[in-house]
DNA sequence: TATAGACCCTGTACCAAATACAGGTTCAAG
DNA sequence: CTTGAACCTGTATTTGGTACAGGGTCTATA
């Protein structure tokens, strides 16, 4: 019964929990003033003083920041958590309007994609002071995107 | 041999080019501060006055914006043009660099994209208040992209 | 010519999502 | 007890703009 004490369990430092996140040491403290991670017990000295609990939290947020989720999202995913009150239904509307903002980012690349590959093929990559690269650039109806 | 004299051409305010090109009135400011744009002629009262070779260069900032070049790049686009002395493979290396940037932006999305679309598949969107996502989220093993 | 009001001027603050740094304090090992 | 690593706070920087305050200018009309 020793380690079950909440008061007894050992406490990390901000660096030991950027560590073992990977998370960059300021970018902890920049998520606990956007409300991400809750301000933690501190030490006398005032030292920020962290649970595993917030190990896994720091964890989650990095794996949405990976998967593009903007902070926004990620505040009303853990708010749902935090409440324990969340359904299935709740964090899939998140998640669905998520994957649908990157399909529309990734048909927007795409139509760029396109639109430099023609300029470029009509580019010879000649060493001549003149390019339709350039002339495209310039000139608004061959620039647009069809 | 009225309109050919430059200094008897006309000039148009920052707004009038800014309803021109369709740019931000404000914008037109930072491209000047971060050196896209010359520093203007101005009036006596000290008003902007641009000319035709503005509305141009403004455009071609526009498109290229448009295309997703970093104002980095433009500067560098624009460098080449305006010491007159850019050749055709200069202008394709830099587009060619900018195309592969999309490309591995477009990669990225699409990893992201899977990696949602199976966790969206683990979730019945039930009423419960337990969800795979937010399991997944948790649980570093789980939520590691394929 | 006076004046209204549309337009413009500058400097500065703000957004996301961090990251970096200065100048000072605390912690822990030896 | 000393040393130096780690930590503290507040603020600045990044990108590509946008927005605003508090003034000055420009021009059309009375």
């Amino acid at each position: 019964m020793t380690e079950t004490n909440q008061s007894r369990a050992k406490r990390i430092t901000r660096g030991v929990l950027s560590k073992r996140t990977g998370c960059n040491i300021e970018t902890v403290r920049y998520y606990e003033r956007v409300g991400l991670m809750p301000d933690p017990e501190r030490s006398e000295g005032g030292h920020r003083l962290y649970a595993e609990e917030h190990v896994r939290r720091l964890q989650f947020i990095r794996r949405c920041r990976g998967l593009g989720f903007a902070v926004e999202e990620i505040r009303a995913l853990l708010g749902l958590v935090d409440r324990r009150d969340y359904t299935c239904a709740e964090v899939r509307d998140i998640t669905i309007a998520h994957v649908d903002e990157i399909r529309r980012k990734i048909g927007d690349l795409r139509r760029l994609e396109r639109t430099m590959d023609a300029m470029i093929k009509e580019c010879d990559g000649g060493a001549v002071p003149q390019c339709p690269i350039i002339d495209a650039l310039f000139d608004a109806a061959a620039a647009r995107p069809n």
